[in-house]
DNA sequence: GCCGTTTTCGGCCCGACTGTTTTCAGTCG
């Protein structure tokens, strides 16, 4: 079962909960578990069979069993209860923007409405206006997020979000009352998909940066207009939200407005507790503002020390920062080269040279050429021979002398079916940098894909596991695999995991770098480029490191050539 | 239902916007 699996069926019973009205914390402690599993990273299962379900954050003794059960049996008396009390689809109305437990409540117990089709036949039947509360703009409102949900509300790539966050800010920054302006939610948390964009200003007039922002180009729906905040959504259906603030709250407004909202909960229970309160006005001792203009007083004033973006989950980090004990995350001027590239003699776009040229200008001290090997016939990978002629060619580029860094010579070796890689050992032992990855049968069972990695890791050659899970983001799912047990053959056998930059990859996630470090293991952040623009995706990558906890410690590409090739001596 | 250096009981973040009201409940982040 999956982890998104579980968060949905917590998230039910908090809906069914808040409907059922008895208690009115309860709910809010199951969404949060579902919130908090949601987003683990890691396989809830394997923490289960380890029996840590409990050191999951808001998860306590009898959400555990649940749990357990759920895994177990694949369900839940508790909410197949409730379920028979308030047969309502929650999951299904639950997606509808502007609906939530009580209009749920009030749509199903006035007209019997538990789905989205009775729903949209009530519409049409004109039973909606009338109810108590509900007019024609709430009606509206209904048949709109109907449509939204049909046509399927997504997420988007971070990568993607990039340059339409670049030009909202290009585009707000010309307007003259804005001082400063901020890209923050989960986009600086840099979360490898987000829901919408926030964007926070400081400005004098916000009401002319409201007026400007719901008339930006590309603006299909105004979701709110009010004179400090406003929501928007875009042709492409990405939702925008802004923010105006004071210059004297600004820094707590980009503490609010990056924060998971379990980060900020917990943030303003600790002001709360030092007899202080926390908004994004700032924070506050009675009437008198603490602080609230730089973001890091915040931190300061609550005995914190300061939280890096992207480690504002509620994971830990709070604790972390009252022990002072944060990790140095690492950073992309600490990359000193990328240890995964292809070139055209693979599937890549690009001439050796055209990715050197490109590399170089990065002031690498390494890169690597790893282009795939023979069974990838798709992608044109390369024979034995073929490899033996690269190395030549490469050693030849070395002592040359055209290019500063120092060419690493590997492959992106495939691990076959029955665990064995597709390369001879003689070949292998000429290469620098080994990696090894799955390419095919990946829909086989766990047993077997992990029993295929874990033998592949046993050949002595092999330095890297590349992108361990095989996922692509809003594609393609993980491939079963047991992790732990991959992360532990890899220690025995020396060989490091492969943090795959690709934005759709990003491959380990955030939770599976914390265990391969609680492992013991290292870390390469690579590319996998294929063209040359991709070998900036490293930025991407380093992202994702730092979500994951890393230090430049665990992260084998930051550390000087010779000390790198020492790991792979083996 | 969770959680704890004020607590193992008694708390549980805080504010904007909307649509419906005529002071507020619901939703969202």
């Amino acid at each position: 079962m999956k982890n998104n699996e579980v968060a949905q069926a917590l998230n039910e019973m908090a809906v069914l909960l808040e409907i059922q009205g008895k208690d009115k914390f309860k709910p809010k402690a199951y969404s949060r578990a579902a919130r908090s599993i949601a987003s683990l990273g890691e396989d809830i299962e394997a923490i289960a069979s380890r029996g840590e379900l409990t050191e999951i954050p808001g998860v306590g003794k009898a959400l555990a069993e649940k749990i357990d059960a759920l895994l177990k049996t694949g369900s839940i008396s508790q909410l197949e209860e409730l379920r028979k009390e308030i047969p309502v689809n929650v999951r299904e109305l639950d997606a509808i923007p502007g609906v939530g437990p009580m209009t749920m409540k009030l749509l199903y117990e006035s007209l019997g409405i538990t789905d989205l089709e009775s729903l949209e036949k009530a519409v049409k039947e004109g039973k909606l206006t009338g109810l108590k509360g509900i007019r024609q703009k709430t009606v509206n409102q209904i048949v709109e997020g109907i449509q939204l949900v049909r046509a399927g509300l997504g997420r988007t790539l971070l990568a993607n979000a990039f340059p339409v966050a670049q030009s909202i800010e290009s585009a707000l920054k010309h307007i003259k009352s804005v001082r400063q302006i901020n890209v923050a939610g989960s986009f600086r948390r840099r979360k490898e998909t987000i829901g919408d964009i926030d964007i926070l200003v400081d400005a004098t007039d916000g009401e002319k940066v409201m007026e400007a922002f719901v008339h930006l180009e590309g603006v299909t729906d105004v979701l709110a207009h009010g004179p400090t905040k406003s929501s928007v959504r875009l042709s492409t259906g990405l939702q925008l939200d802004v923010r105006v603030l004071p210059p004297e709250s600004y820094g707590a407004g980009l503490q609010y407005f990056t924060g998971s909202i379990d980060h900020n909960v917990h943030v303003r229970t600790i002001a709360q507790k030092q007899g202080l309160r926390l908004s994004e006005y700032g924070l506050f001792k009675g009437e008198e503002q603490v602080a609230g203009k730089e973001e890091g007083d915040i931190y300061k004033a609550l005995g914190l020390d300061y939280i890096e973006p992207e480690l504002r989950e509620d994971k830990g980090e709070i604790e972390a920062a009252q022990r002072h004990e944060l990790p140095n995350l690492v950073s992309l001027a600490q990359i000193r080269g990328d240890l995964h590239t292809h070139t055209n003699k693979s599937d890549g776009a690009n001439s050796i040279e055209e990715m050197l040229d490109v590399a170089a200008s990065k002031r690498y001290e390494y890169y690597c050429i790893s282009d795939h090997t023979k069974s990838l016939t798709i992608a044109g990978g390369m024979t034995e021979e073929q490899i033996l002629d690269a190395i030549d060619e490469i050693d030849g580029i070395n002592s040359s002398g055209r290019w500063k860094l120092k060419v690493l010579k590997g492959a992106e070796v495939d691990i076959l079916a029955n665990g064995e890689l597709d390369i001879s050992d003689d070949v292998l032992e000429r290469l620098d940098v080994v990696t090894a990855s799955v390419h095919t049968k990946m829909k086989d069972t766990k047993e077997a894909i992990t029993d295929r990695v874990c033998a592949a890791l046993q050949n002595r050659h092999v330095d890297i596991l590349g992108h361990p899970t095989g996922r692509l983001l809003l594609k393609r799912s993980e491939y079963e695999v047991d992790l732990e047990r991959i992360f532990e053959t890899a220690r025995a056998a020396g060989v490091t995991m492969e943090l795959n930059s690709h934005p759709e990859r990003l491959d380990l996630n955030d939770g599976n770098l914390r265990a391969a470090k609680r492992y013991g293991l290292k870390i390469a952040i690579n590319t996998d480029a294929h063209r040359v623009g991709e070998l900036h995706n490293m930025q991407f990558g380093v992202f994702q490191a730092r979500r994951g906890w890393l230090e430049p410690i665990d992260v084998i590409n930051t550390y000087p050539l010779k000390e790198l090739l020492k790991l792979f001596r083996k």
